[in-house]
DNA sequence: GATGAAAGTTTCGTCCT
DNA sequence: AGGACGAAACTTTCATC
């Protein structure tokens, strides 16, 4: 899938404000509405864009708790390492998991409530068999969240 | 700022789909479009709606890099963490940042094209004279990203 | 790609309960 | 509060250049 400038610049005006009409875009892509409408299109259904989200408070919500978690396994066998990735996609609470170089094998963005609800959810990974060790490092304040990518062009 | 279940049903709503109309979404929470449209606008206007984000396939944007920082600094004066947290709300490559417990005092999240855009990231840190340590773990594979928020009800 | 037309939606203010 | 109405804007498809 290629991208060009023009869609480079759909793609930064959406990360302004995801919700603007296209009508808006193409105007400010110089483009008619129409090809900016296919343009759109081709984006998402390639899979660029990948959906649209409300970024939240989560604070209002009541999920004002926001810890990262270092977890280790005991060893990399594919059940161990399929089967972890399998209950981290089930638990809602983790909003983003990534396998990461370092001492740890993985780091969670897990959301809670409190620090009940998040002792709930270290509980239940501890409870998973493959999982050696759990580190939690919780958020204090948050400096940026869910900043616009740094798109070039 | 109150937020009841019909709210919370309509922000549900939107992290499946940010992008549906207000008679969508009005449907689906039994209400008629006028009202719907009040509650919308006012989950915008008091910020409990900060805004509306494409999740755009950071590999295709030429951004495949994703690597989580932990910062320490040399000490917790002002003007360490003033000059240190405006730094890093101007770098654009750093998508979030929290301050943390643990060994570290920040945790950032960076995206970069490859490893030479970021080592330009790492030296224009180490070059902050407050910054005393920075750790790198780069994220090799996305288990789960940009999860939707478990709203409670 | 652009343009224009046409039918269907959506938004959003206003007024009513 | 929620619901109904209407005007203006927007979306989407289509044909044409």
């Amino acid at each position: 899938m290629k991208v060009d400038e023009i869609d480079l610049k759909i793609l930064k005006i959406l990360q302004q404000d995801g919700r603007l009409s296209n009508a808006e875009i193409a105007e400010r892509v110089a483009l008619s509405p129409s090809p900016c409408l296919r343009r759109l299109r081709r984006l998402e259904t390639e899979g660029v864009i990948q959906g649209y989200r409300p970024q939240l408070n989560r604070q209002v919500v009541g999920l004002g708790m926001t810890v990262f978690v270092q977890v280790k396994l005991h060893d990399h066998s594919a059940e161990s390492v399929t089967g972890f990735e399998d209950a981290v996609r089930e638990m809602d609470a983790v909003v983003n998991a990534h396998t990461v170089s370092g001492s740890a094998d993985y780091l969670l963005e897990v959301v809670a409530e409190d620090l009940i609800d998040y002792d709930r959810l270290v509980k239940q990974m501890q409870r998973l068999n493959m999982v050696r060790e759990i580190e939690s490092n919780f958020a204090l304040q948050a400096v940026k969240t869910e900043a616009p990518l740094p798109l070039k062009l």
